[in-house]
DNA sequence: AGAACGATCGACT
DNA sequence: GTCGATCGTTCTA
């Protein structure tokens, strides 16, 4: 059984970051199931990184699912209209977690693509940027405040290694490439601004 | 109690 | 490339 068990997100989170590229997010909603193959992350680390909510151990009522155990999924809301999906990662009382910024689904894509466009219609465009972005992947899956803290080794918010793991027989991928770069819209946490923790496949 | 701001998106020039 | 939408969280008083 490859879905991630709590020992994965229990390691150093830009290390975390970097492995989730290329595994697939699960979502059961409503009975069906939605997943996409993880394309962009980032490491927020409250340790060291000003980027970080709980930058310093800064502990508040949105902050406090971060010093959950790892595994946890923190959510929340961002320029009052947009959702982002993290994933909390490092030894409990370490307040750290991996945002995921883009997928690529894979399975119930129709429920995926009304999710996000409503009735409107699919062009190419929409197409392309379909889950490009931390605000849509959490759109696409139906993702909201509600599903704040929910424990990441349960059935309804999960990560797989392997599209077999979902009963779904993907072709396989050739070998790709793992860049890394600053992260996006940090700007204003100074040293941190810089810092690499930006992953993305291609 | 009030103000400032943000780990974004989509429409538009 | 610019810009406005929109509201929970956080901090200040």
């Amino acid at each position: 059984m490859a879905r991630l068990s709590r020992d994965f997100y229990d390691q150093d989170t830009v290390e975390a970051a970097r492995r989730l590229l290329g595994m697939y997010l699960v979502r059961r909603l409503d009975g069906e199931t939605l997943a996409g193959r993880i394309t962009e992350t980032e490491a927020y680390v409250g340790r060291c990184d000003k980027a970080c909510h709980a930058y310093q151990y800064r502990r508040t009522e949105r902050t406090d699912v971060l010093f959950m155990p790892p595994g946890h999924a923190y959510i929340y809301l961002i320029y009052g209209m947009h959702h982002c999906l993290n994933l909390v990662t490092e030894p409990e009382g370490e307040p750290a977690a991996v945002l995921i910024r883009g997928i690529e689904p894979v399975a119930g894509v129709d429920t995926i693509r009304r999710l996000r466009c409503g009735d409107k219609p699919l062009t190419a465009y929409r197409s392309r940027h379909l889950t490009d972005g931390p605000g849509k992947v959490c759109q696409a899956l139906g993702l909201t405040l509600a599903e704040n803290r929910m424990d990441l080794t349960g059935d309804t918010l999960y990560v797989c290694t392997a599209p077999e793991d979902l009963g779904l027989s993907l072709p396989a991928h050739g070998p790709e490439r793992i860049c890394a770069g600053p992260r996006i819209g940090v700007d204003y946490a100074q040293e941190a601004r810089d810092f690499p923790w930006r992953f993305w496949l291609e």
